[in-house]
DNA sequence: GTCTATATTAGGATAGAC
DNA sequence: GTCTATCCTAATATAGAC
């Protein structure tokens, strides 16, 4: 593997565990066993390290956020949709732990940043847009555009709020529980029965804190 | 206004135009024309100020929090709760900007304000079983659960995810909308048609807006 | 309580040899 | 591509006079 590979690698590493703050140039060559020099080589410092997971980020936050969904009314599917987006980001949760000051340390981040959220939302209320036309569920065109803000939002900050609540907090059943919070919402608008589809939805979601346990 | 009070107060102001990571000791006492041995003398440096002023955030929002809502049903009462306590929120916003990297920088804080957050949770899933209880809705109780989980994590966030998507977003429109947002997810469990309360609520809202405009 | 002057340190960055 | 050695800078902190 080439060193600016493993630099990649390795600072994604301990960014997420250390915070991207707390990591200086000379620790990521350190725990590369290479000479600050080097690192210098490859890249001018953290800022281009940082610059460059975040498009690698973004390369794969869209691509499973556009991945097409087969089967938009099956659980499971869904399920895994949404588990997999949450997934992406507590990969690359370095970058959420001070999204703020991150953002406005890089401004060209900030731009590409801004248009992922939209691109969450236009994405979550075409979700819900076909879930409504395909008489799944009925809902306003006022609260379909909340819900999927909402989504949106909770996409975004969900991860981030557990760890608030419970630094040690196992990530698959944290996801898991995420996943739940998000479609759990859909429930009062099931056109075939709301309590059936909460039942359903709530054994399944203890099925995969099982499986995840 | 003692020396000691008005540096926690032109702290707070720097924190929040600048983001905390951007402020040192130095330019605080430049803002107070003061020298930067004499903000030493009255704190040792960031960390203490900090501190403090988390301890003032923690007192003023516990108190908006608990404060009793005497009409419940009203819709213009809630709404200024809700309204409150997103102020609280932006007017210690530098707090959000960086939480985690603040938070862990100093553990004590973190505890204090796990603790608040839960109260947050506590206090929305009471107000949502008044609510229930009182007829205005009928909602069960996983859902009640969920719903106070979320106003709690939007009553968090929402500041600044609308930072995230606009940093120009002018403070009054946007905490309406925050405020529009959590409300307006009453709707479908409404008893007394929830149609005709988002119809109301709507207008509140573009009532609201107009005036802080 | 307040100032001036100074010390300490750590992060960030580069030059030049190999 | 990689290393060693070194430098620059900015943030933080203190001593001692007034």
């Amino acid at each position: 593997m080439k060193t600016k590979d493993r630099i990649l690698q390795y600072s994604l590493q301990l960014f997420n565990e250390e915070g991207e703050q707390n990591v200086t140039p000379v620790d990521i060559a350190n725990v590369l066993d290479i000479s600050p020099g080097n690192l210098y080589y490859h890249f001018k410092g953290k800022d281009p390290i940082i610059h460059q997971l975040f498009v690698d980020f973004e390369e794969e936050f869209r691509m499973v956020l556009t991945a097409p969904i087969d089967k938009p009314l099956e659980l499971s599917d869904n399920w895994v949709y949404f588990y997999i987006l949450f997934e992406e980001i507590a990969d690359f949760r370095f970058f959420y732990r001070n999204l703020q000051s991150i953002l406005e340390r890089y401004p060209d981040l900030q731009s590409r940043f801004r248009r992922l959220v939209q691109h969450k939302v236009t994405t979550m209320a075409s979700i819900i847009g076909t879930l409504d036309r395909t008489g799944f569920i009925s809902i306003s065109q006022i609260e379909a555009d909340q819900m999927a803000e909402r989504f949106a939002l909770q996409l975004t900050y969900w991860p981030t709020y557990q760890v608030l609540l419970d630094s040690d907090v196992s990530t698959p059943v944290s996801i898991h529980n995420g996943v739940y919070g998000l479609i759990s919402q859909l429930t009062p608008y099931v056109v075939d029965g709301g309590d059936e589809f909460l039942t359903l939805l709530t054994e399944f979601r203890d099925k995969m804190l099982k499986t995840s346990k």
